[in-house]
DNA sequence: TAATTCGTTGTACACTCGTACCACTAACCT
DNA sequence: AGGTTAGTGGTACGAGTGTACAACGAATTA
């Protein structure tokens, strides 16, 4: 026996990243083979190779948003104590122009999920439990785990709407200000940002 | 001049609505002129005919489902007095099963209209201000005008993202204790459903 | 009756899709 | 050197896509 060439983890991580990059500008209901290899500048048989197939690579894709999304605020939430502060740090993350984009590819995938269940299952089982357990975690251990879960139920669901808002008007003014509100109401919120 | 056959309103009206309760059932992306027309027991060129292109299908789909949403919630929240009635009103008609699919097709189109507001650029015009106004009106001319615009984008946000939690999750117990904390927090509620 | 428009269908064309197959180089181990 | 796997690319095939064109009966008015 005689060992193969390695697997070249950067090369691999380099082209994933960049077909998320692709998705999250062209939109993630039209991508395929060739207009995507085109745009990367390699060819199409280098995709179907490295990522089986299409649903594959789709896959692929949800992981890396996943991550993406996920290190930049899980980290971040975990470090602050209280409901108030990580609900706020997290409205500032994903409410910042820069990432309007991505969260555009996230709603997209999310809307395209609720309609194809099966295919996207895991995708939906995870994209409230992630944010769930992160903010009843910030609450600490003196909170009653029912009022904590009701609590954190609201704060996503809350945030994700205006989220949906901004980025479906570019009102920021409004959608801001409703925010504000939103989060002042919350218990143990010590200052704006 | 003579006159021709006169337009059958009745079957344009059915046949729009056939194709929307497709829509619904099989997914707003995959929708094609063959599996559609097969599903629907017509021809493809009837659809082809009726509708002139697939975009001008899409946007005649779009427009029966807004209509369809509005006037379960509309005229309902116009009659209602009070902020915290429409509310709970508007979050018994979206959140009941019955709608999960209807609503299901509503964020697929949402999110796909985050990737392509070139396209769906009227979705988005409607998508946030028919409500915004429903809601402003249903507190009344006595409240202040920023902080009416304030508590409906609220409203239109929390309500929205608890029933992507409810149609992502199917956890109803969960998003119905969040539901109702949230509606017994808005002003001038008078009593449970 | 003649003219006109609506509703419906069949056929065909150019195009894109995902994917399988083959070939070649590069990098590793025995 | 020989064997094995990774990475990349070219070609081709079958299926499905949107849509244009032509045709025919039905329903209306001049």
């Amino acid at each position: 026996m005689a060992a193969g060439r390695p697997i070249d983890h950067r090369r691999r991580a380099e082209l994933l990243d960049a077909v998320v990059d692709y998705t999250v500008e062209y939109g993630f209901s039209e991508v395929s083979w060739r207009p995507l290899a085109a745009g990367l500048g390699v060819s199409p048989n280098t995709l179907v190779h490295r990522f089986g197939s299409k649903e594959q690579m789709l896959e692929a894709v949800l992981g890396r948003l996943r991550e993406r999304i996920l290190t930049d605020t899980d980290d971040l939430l975990g470090e602050r104590p209280g409901l108030a502060a990580a609900a706020r740090a997290a409205w500032n993350r994903t409410s910042a122009p820069q990432r309007a984009a991505e969260f555009g590819l996230f709603f997209a995938v999310y809307g395209r999920a609720l309609q194809a269940p099966e295919q996207f299952g895991a995708f939906l089982d995870r994209v409230v439990a992630d944010w769930l357990r992160s903010l009843v975690d910030a609450q600490g251990p003196d909170v009653d785990p029912a009022t904590a879960t009701r609590r954190a139920t609201l704060v996503i669901a809350t945030l994700r709407g205006l989220l949906l808002d901004l980025l479906a008007t570019g009102d920021r003014e409004r959608v801001q200000d409703a925010a504000e509100a939103f989060l002042a109401s919350l218990p143990g919120q010590d200052r704006p940002a």
